[in-house]
This record gives structure tokens, C-alpha cells and sequence, in this order.
DNA sequence: GATGAATGAGAGTTCATTCAT
DNA sequence: GATGAATGAACTCTCATTCAT
């Protein structure tokens, strides 16, 4: 009892070096995304997952029955389910449609593209093959919605006449695509090449948004 | 005649237990490059490799002294040198700097996207921190090349009065980024996931030309 | 008193899957000289090794990170340090050099001879040319050492004039072969052929050591 | 008859860097006896034997069924069958016999001692217990009609009242080890060792001799 | 609960041996 | 006969997983 006590207490004041029963899962989550997007599913030994949460061998497997239940938690944990708010955002939006996508764009830097959540993008694409249903998982939760939300967007500008007639379906990836190559730079060649140009996610963001939108805008008739 | 009809056959159920020196490798980089792009490399067992070229485990470590070798084989071989023709395409390109962006993307979808050697672009973004010396060769064979061939081409653009003056650099990822994008969609989850919505290769790069053209192009003033 | 009976138990059939952690380098350090010395260090089965020390095939490898190391090992381990008791031995012996020879001779049928630690020498002999950096360790702690205290006692005996003035130098090896011979009986041909005449060691030992000081002994003058 | 004449002529004749035929499986037998007393039998590699005798992998296979029956058509044909005729000379041996002693040990010395012969000895030290019937073969062709000799030798020596009455079995030992030494000398650590003493054979030879006839020898009575 | 010694299936690699050329 | 490409059994070593402590 009075280690429970401790325990709480534990939690109130911030992790003064303590270890904290109720913490390890997610210090073992956190450990192994970083590990798996680094070197891949296959290549990351499960030993290290746990040396790097600070405990031992074992204890993952007290936690995770297996090294694939371990993977299947760490995707399930990163996938935010953040579409209800964002469309609740999209609804209430007062703006230009073309505001919108600026801001939903950097937006999605800072809350996705800039934490270690952006690494299961890279997951994914590197293991989908080796684990179709959690790529099928995926595609549910965090594909088809973000595809739906960037629709909705895109429908919106050329319902209000602020976009041109394009091609919906296809002009979504236009949207997306930049992201994902941000994303795979970050974790891949980015991470491991000493990139001989500058490369600023804040202003990369920014440099795909106004060329997107050059592109989709009607251009304004001033008199 | 019937040497000839005999020869045929032979090509057709190809001869176990042959000797064939000279095919071997090949076929064992085609198979090595399949199973890695699919599998990752850890995940791809050796034997498989050579299951897959129709061989035993043995001959694999003939050709090659070992998995990692093989490896940088298949990168090696698959990064096509093709950087000095396409400049010379460059050089005497006549038409519009817009409908030189038009032929680029599409030569590079016949030549490159559509072809098991865009599968290399998948297994290096997988495999970067793995094999952080490959990732520099690749970088330097055809990242940077790429990366200058485009740069040249919008650069065209806006000296010659068609393109916006954007932010060369960081529009070169414009042009780049949906490749990758295909890419991804048809090495990771496009290969695993029954897509629920069409998508053509073909008429995906022309979408995305024309929305990059109309962000890039100065509006035409037409009397 | 039951449990006491148990625990005698189960020391006599040592716990299948115990924890051992400080014995186990010990036991297979053992089980693999005996095992290189009887089959040689290729010809010997990383898994027999394990097997002969009660453990399984991964047990070794978490003491020993391969096999070449474990042989290095093997060596280290069973190269007695003792020369420098052996030389205080040597400064505070006080009868004749003739006697020093044969004590030194039996001390060292019983305390190198006759255990397990005279595979070593066999074990060298038959692998030094495929571990020229083990070799040399072994001739720079045992032969130089015991050369330099064969060459002591052979001295003593010449400056107070109880051996003749022979080549030291080569002498040594008279004193040396016996030896070796006697090991590599014992650990060769002896060990895998029935011999058809005795070979009492303590006999052989003291067979040669008259044979040598009859020929190294100034022949006593009586009066 | 032809191929027997030819082969006398090519030995008349030096080999003139053809390939001789006939002189294939000598040639393998030379390549392997060095080989399986270099690297010892399970570390020795068919192929290398074959590179070293200048043929191919499969040649070798072709005069010898498996790398075991190499090994011990490598030991069949290193083995001196030259008792008889060793016999003979002692027979006829008018000298003394410590100038027997002498002799043949120097005789032992220029025919096999010097000669690849004496690898033979090293190797079946080393693979004695992996091959016993070799072992046993050893022991029957060699070391009995070996020791038998030694023993004639020393009782001519004893009946003739040269010799003390030593105990003639062990005795046998103190002339054979020194041969052995040497041997493992030259095919074990002082192959792969530089030494830092001098050692002439021949004068290790003589030196051996002479401690031991000192031993051996009744004290001549002068006067 | 936590640990880490122990396990053993499995992967990479070697090499004696075969056999089509 | 000679060759060397091909084979596959066997070996070293790894690592996910178990379980006694």
C-alpha cells in the first residue's frame, strides 16, 4: 500500500529517474518505434527494445506476448485518431478554402510531421508486404479518413468556385505526396546523409503549399 | 531446324542443374531484387533468393561471398547511369520548358517508374540506415544527379520568362515528390492493399503535371 | 533432513536448465580441451562442445562470442603461470643439481604431466600453424620460461661441477623431448592404440632422468 | 610396359612443365601431405590441395575417391618401408655400436628427418584419435619395426658390454623422443615462430647423440 | 513483477562431392 | 580424362522466447 502511494505520488511529481510500473508499456512503445523506423521490423532485436526502455529483456515479454504483437501495439498506439477533431475543425472553419489547406498543411507539421509519430509512416511503407493486415489497419484508419478530410477540402474550394475544375480524385495525392516525401526524408537518406542543401520542413511546407495552390487556384480577375 | 525448335524448348523449361555461368547472376540480382523490395532484407532469407533464380542455397554464395554483397549487387545494378543521356535530351530539347516537364515525368514512368527498377527506390528508403554507405552511393548516383536534372529544367523555365520565379530549390521537390509518392503506392501498400479507389499510373503523372504547370506557369496573356 | 537429502540430489544429477552463470565458463572450457585435444579444434563440433559441458549450442555462445575465442581461451586458461614459483623452487633448492633434475622431472609429471593441462601441449603442437598469434603466446609464457629454468638448473650444475661442460643450449632439449614424447604418447597415438609394451609414466620419467644425468654427470672419482 | 618406359624417361628427363599424367596422383600426394601438415586434415580444403598440386577440384576426385582416403593414401605413401633394408645394415654393421648409434641417427636425420617425410610424424600425432585405423597402421609399418630396430641396437650395445645394463624398453624412448622434438620443431612451432635460438639440426642431432651415448656408454676403463 | 540464463529453431555460410560438358 | 558449376548436408552463430529464481 504505501508503495502504491509512492507510486502515485511517483506520477504527480514528474519521473524523478523512478521507474514507473504504469509507464513501462509506453517507454517500450516509444523504444521500439523509434528502433523499428529505424532499422525495420526484422533487424531490430527485441533485446534492444528493451535495453533502450531501461529494462530487461524479459519484461517486453511480460508486456508483449510476442515481438509482432509488440509491432501491431506500436502502430496502434501512433495512429492518432485525430480525424473526428479535425473535421469538427473543418466544419467550423470560417476562411478561404485556400487558408484552409495552409492551414491544415502545417497543421499536420506540427502535430504529425515534426514528432516521432511521422515515423510510422515510414513503418508502414517499409513492412506493409511483411504485415498486410496491419497495412490494412492503416489504410482504415489513417488513409481512407485523411484521403476523405483532403476531399472534403478540395471539394469545398471548387464547390466555392476558389479552385479549378480539377481532377479530385487524383489532386488529393497532390496534397499528400509532399508530405510523405518530408516524411521519408526525415527517416531515411535524410537520416543518414549529410544533406548537401538546406532543408527547412518549416519552409519546405510552405514552398508545397503555394506552388499547390498556384495550381489550383482560379486566378484572380482584378479588374 | 529441329536444333533450332530444341534450343526453344530448352528456353522454355530452362535446364536444371545447367551450367550457365554467365545468366546466373542476373537472374539471382532479379530474384534478390524482387524478394528484397517486397520483404525487406532482413526478412528475405538467402535461400529464397535463390529459390526464386532456380537455384540451391550453394550457388547463391558462388556468385556472391555473401547477403550483403548480393545487397549492393542489386543496388549497384539496378541504378541505371542513365543521367548523361537524359542531359543530352536536355541540352537539345526544343519545345517548352512546360511540355519539357510533360516528357520528363513520362519518360521517367516508361523508363524508370513502370520498370522492377523503381523497386530500388523503395528498398533504399527501407534499407537507408541499414546500409548508410549504399544510401551515400545512391544519393550521389542518382539523388543528386536527379536532383540537378530538374534544377537545370526549372531553371530553363524561368529564365526563359514561362515559370514563376519560385524557389528553385525547394520546388524541385515538387517535381520529385509525387514519383516517390507512385512509387511508394506501388512497392508498399498499393501491392498489398486492394485499392478502393482507381488509380492509373499514366493518368496520375498527368495530373500531377498539370497541377505542378499551372503552379509553376505564369498565367498566359493572351491580347 | 529431507531437504538436505534433496539438495545431495541434486547435486549428484546437476539441474537440467540451471542457472550456473559462474560455472559454466569453467565447464566448457574443460569440455573443449578435452575435445580439441582428442579431435582437433576443426574437427571439433561447437554444438559437442556444449554438449559434453551439459548445456545446449546457444549456452556457449553467451560465454564465449566464437569458437576460435573459445579455443583462446582454452588456452589462456590452462597455461599455468607458475614459473615464478617454480624459479623460487629453483633458489632455495639445496641438495645436488642431480637431484634438482629429477625432482623438477617428477614435480612436473604431477603437476603438468599427469592432468588435463598436458593437452595444451599436444593441442599447440597440432593447431600452431593455424594460430601463429596463439602460438607465440604460448612460446613466450611456457617455452621461453621453461627453457630459461632448464637452462638455470643446467648451469648450476656445470659452474659447481657436477655436469659436464656440454651445449647447454642443446642439452635443454634433451631435457625437454622426454617430455613432449611422453605427452604426445599420452594424448596421440597412445590414447587410440593398444599398446603392446608398459608405459608406466612415473617409470618412463624416471627412466629418462637416469639416462640423462648418466650422461650428464662428471663420472665420480673415488679414491 | 610403354606408359612404364615413359615414365622412366620423364624421370630421365626433368619435367618440362608438361602435364605428365602418370605423375597426377604423386603430385596431389605432395600437395596434401604439406597441406594436412600445415593446416591439419579438417582444416585443409580438397580444392586447395588440388590448386596446389595445379589441377582442378574435380581431377583430384578423379584419383581419389574422397579427401579420407587421400589422407590415408597421403600416410600409405610416406611411409618408409625401409626396414628391411635398414635391418640389412644393421646386420652388417662391423663398427661400434655407439658408432651405430650415431650413424643412425644421422642416416634418420638425412632420409627422413630432412625430408617431407617428417611431416608424416606431425600429422599423425595430430590426427591419431580422428583416424585410429591409421593410427593403428602407423604403429604396425612404422613404430613397432622402429622400435624393434632401436632395441636390437641397444641390446648388441649391452651384450657386447658396451652399454650399461639399462632397462632397454624405456631406454628405446630416450632415443626416439629427441627425433620426435625435432620434428614437432620443425612442423609446429618452430614452423610459425621466429626462434631466438639457434637450431641446426644436425648439430641437435649430434649433440642428442652424444648426451646419450655419455649415458649409455660403460666408462672406458684406460689403463 | 522483474530478471537474465538458458534454449533451440532457424539463418548465413562452407565445402566435400557430383556430373554435364 | 579434365573441368568447374552446382548441390546440399553440415556447421557456426543469432535471437525470439521461456522460466527458475
Amino acid at each position: 500500500m504505501s508503495s502504491k502511494a509512492l507510486a502515485e505520488r511517483a506520477e504527480d511529481a514528474p519521473p524523478r529517474r523512478g521507474r514507473r510500473k504504469e509507464a513501462r508499456p509506453g517507454e517500450l512503445l516509444d523504444a521500439a518505434l523509434d528502433l523499428f523506423v529505424e532499422k525495420g521490423f526484422a533487424a531490430t532485436r527485441s533485446e534492444e527494445v528493451a535495453a533502450r526502455a531501461g529494462v530487461s529483456k524479459g519484461t517486453l515479454f511480460l508486456y508483449f506476448p510476442s515481438k509482432e504483437e509488440l509491432f501491431k501495439a506500436v502502430v496502434r498506439e501512433n495512429i492518432s485518431g485525430r480525424f473526428a477533431e479535425w473535421n469538427e475543425e473543418f466544419e467550423s472553419f470560417e476562411g478561404s478554402t485556400a487558408e484552409m489547406v495552409r492551414y491544415c498543411l502545417n497543421v499536420w507539421w506540427e502535430r504529425i510531421g515534426a514528432t516521432r509519430a511521422s515515423g510510422i509512416t515510414k513503418l508502414i511503407i517499409s513492412e506493409a508486404r511483411n504485415f498486410p493486415d496491419i497495412a490494412a489497419f492503416y489504410h482504415q484508419e489513417v488513409i481512407q479518413p485523411g484521403m476523405q478530410l483532403v476531399r472534403r477540402i478540395l471539394l469545398r474550394g471548387v464547390d466555392r468556385g476558389e479552385f479549378r475544375a480539377v481532377d479530385i480524385e487524383y489532386t488529393i495525392f497532390s496534397v499528400i505526396a509532399p508530405m510523405i516525401f518530408l516524411i521519408m526524408n526525415k527517416h531515411a537518406l535524410g537520416a543518414c546523409i549529410p544533406q548537401d542543401y538546406p532543408m527547412d520542413p518549416q519552409r519546405y511546407v510552405n514552398a508545397q503549399v503555394e506552388i499547390l495552390l498556384h495550381g489550383l487556384c482560379v486566378p484572380e480577375k482584378k479588374a
